[in-house]
DNA sequence: ATAGCTGCAAATGCTTTGCAAGGCC
DNA sequence: GGCCTTGCAAAGCATTTGCAGCTAT
């Protein structure tokens, strides 16, 4: 269970009720996670997982459930670095990821840091939602 | 089946015996139909339908295989915009995409067309595989 | 002949869904 | 109380694997 002071629970609770979620104890479990570290990238997996360490009663099928609406309300945001696994970000704004493809850890990369120029016209008919620079990256020698 | 004339068939047997895979009927019906056409990008699924139109007997459980042993061999390039569904491309330079997310078409973005500048080192211990710029679209007005 | 392929079906891994029970306002 | 949310289990996809039979060289 989530171990912070009264002010901070009534901060999460704000923050949820601000983007149409009622303030549930699994709600507040799982946000607790995700925000108070600063930024983080998970799987519904690895969030579950740590709920259980921190003995919280979340089932996996609501983490799932609520990654998507976080995603939704804009508290999170999807990355796509694998075609078989999900990742969010606590962080929602503009910037890109290094994705080691053997630890499979995400590491952020300030958007500022990238520039994409001559960006060429969609397809026509299309309009753009979004540009995401992923740069995967493996252990050196190995 | 690939109905080809004998010297398209033959350089095809020759390209895939190459890249060490033994030029099988199902091998050389997949390849066909990726490789005839100039740049394609496809899913397992839908390869699978066109070879079973084209009426070859090919399992969905070989294309996937096959998929990936063309991957190996560096004659198709997976492609990674989607975390539910693996995409190959026949184009294995290096280039971007634009993915429809209503669609889920992609098309090619020339390399030439896109400057990635100022890249960040990448984390400590680990060197740079490929970068990957993934413009994501929608259709317009909806 | 034999090492490599294929097909099927079963297994796997991630994710979603249906529905009854429970919790928030 | 009423509606939203949760949990469980089952279902749903995409993908992989085990193994017997087939095939290219």
């Amino acid at each position: 269970m989530i171990k912070i002071d009264s002010t901070a629970i009534e901060t999460l609770r704000q923050r949820l009720r601000a983007a149409g979620l009622r303030p549930t104890r699994q709600r507040e479990e799982l946000a607790g996670l995700l925000f108070r570290d600063g930024n983080r990238h998970v799987t519904a997996e690895v969030l579950h997982r740590e709920a259980i360490q921190d003995d919280a009663q979340v089932s996996l099928a609501t983490v799932y459930n609520t990654l998507h609406q976080f995603t939704r309300a804009g508290l999170l945001r999807e990355v796509v670095v694998d075609s078989g696994r999900a990742y969010f970000d606590t962080h929602t704004g503009p910037h890109h990821h290094f994705f080691n493809t053997v630890s499979q850890e995400l590491t952020d990369i300030p958007a500022d840091r990238v520039l994409v120029v001559d960006l060429p016209a969609p397809p026509t008919g299309t309009q753009v939602d979004g540009v995401e620079v992923v740069i995967r990256v493996t252990p050196q020698n190995g």
